[in-house]
DNA sequence: GTCTATAATGTGATAGAC
DNA sequence: GTCTATCACATTATAGAC
């Protein structure tokens, strides 16, 4: 590795902690520089300005967000057991990247004209045909007599709902449901890998 | 109404319009004076920091994240209907303030402290024993064997998740599953109103 | 109470030496 | 490629007239 990309790297790497904790509007360069351990200038040097650099973050953040978890609706299995590993692998990834899913929102919401093609980008590459894939499965075990009628956009975002919100709004879910324990709620986000898939099961099975 | 309320109120109004689109640190004074109609100094006048004028939004808006609409469980009804009137309620509410629940989880997020003491405040004037109450209630539903044994707080969390989420989320879930399509995704929310209760009520009856 | 003018500081960005 | 020094401008906040 040469030094350049080392360097460039680095940067990008401490401009990702930096603005997926304060954000675009709440980031400084000056701060990245510190997290990077390098000069200002030098961020200019290697992005020339602040919104590039943030475009470069979100860029490499967002597949975090519909991580490639999503892969795992492709794969040859029974389709409770698919529903199943779904839910464990998305409250995984949840877990291990906590401020993704608000970072990604936010500033999407804020600016989307911004990063709309970003994201339509990503979701080509990696996951265009997923939910159409989705929508075929569902229809098929409901047409098998396995799970109820249920409209397949309703049940994804449900899937969904349940795995993020809680990751989402833990800040104040902790402090309001758990007395602001950070154990009790992290037990409580394990149980929910095996807790949502019962309750996803159990609504739809037939 | 003296001319002094008045025009406090105006403020307070412009700063949560502000305030609620751009967060604290894109908010700009000037742009809360343009919003209210009067100058910039009369924000200092009357609220003396953009800090105080934020924390005085804050505490003005968080309310609305746990609705009033909390209150639904206080009211003697069956269990059932209560979860209906609460869903199609909670999901109203957001609706009605699509951007509250990403500002405040997201303004609380960066910097829980600064308003750690709003929220228990708050939720001590209205909410305090209703989710004890709910546990009871979920409690006693299972005794008498008309629900499933299910951990109370994590029905409560599907629930909120549920209908939270697709509107926290909405820009990226519209654009990604809807085709960016607004018409399409405000009937996709009307219509959880009652596809969520039947969810939830399938997954726990028994 | 409300305004204009301005101070005081913060911040993104660049110039230029090495 | 990396640094120091600095510019140009935005932004919060205040002073002081009315």
């Amino acid at each position: 590795m040469t030094k350049k990309e080392s360097t460039e790297e680095k940067i990008l790497q401490a401009a990702e902690e930096v603005f997926v904790e304060k954000g675009m509007s709440g980031a400084r360069m000056q701060g990245i520089a510190d997290a990077a351990g390098i000069n200002k200038a030098l961020l200019h040097y290697y992005y020339r300005s602040k919104q590039k650099l943030f475009r470069a973050v979100f860029r490499k953040v967002f597949p975090r967000f519909l991580p490639e978890v999503l892969q795992v609706l492709t794969r040859d299995m029974p389709f409770f057991e698919k529903i199943e590993e779904f839910i464990r692998r998305y409250i995984q990834t949840m877990q291990k990247h906590p401020h993704v899913p608000l970072f990604v929102i936010h500033e999407f919401s804020r600016n989307p004209d911004e990063f709309a093609d970003t994201i339509v980008e990503v979701i080509s590459d990696l996951n265009l045909n997923l939910v159409e894939l989705f929508k075929k499965e569902v229809e098929t075990e409901i047409k098998r007599g396995t799970i109820i009628e249920i409209d397949y956009r309703h049940l994804f975002v449900n899937m969904i709902s349940m795995c993020a919100f809680p990751v989402v709004g833990r800040p104040i879910v902790q402090r309001i449901g758990f007395e602001n324990n950070q154990r009790d709620y992290d037990r409580f986000l394990e149980q929910r890998k095996t807790e949502v898939v019962k309750f996803i099961i159990r609504a739809i099975k037939k």
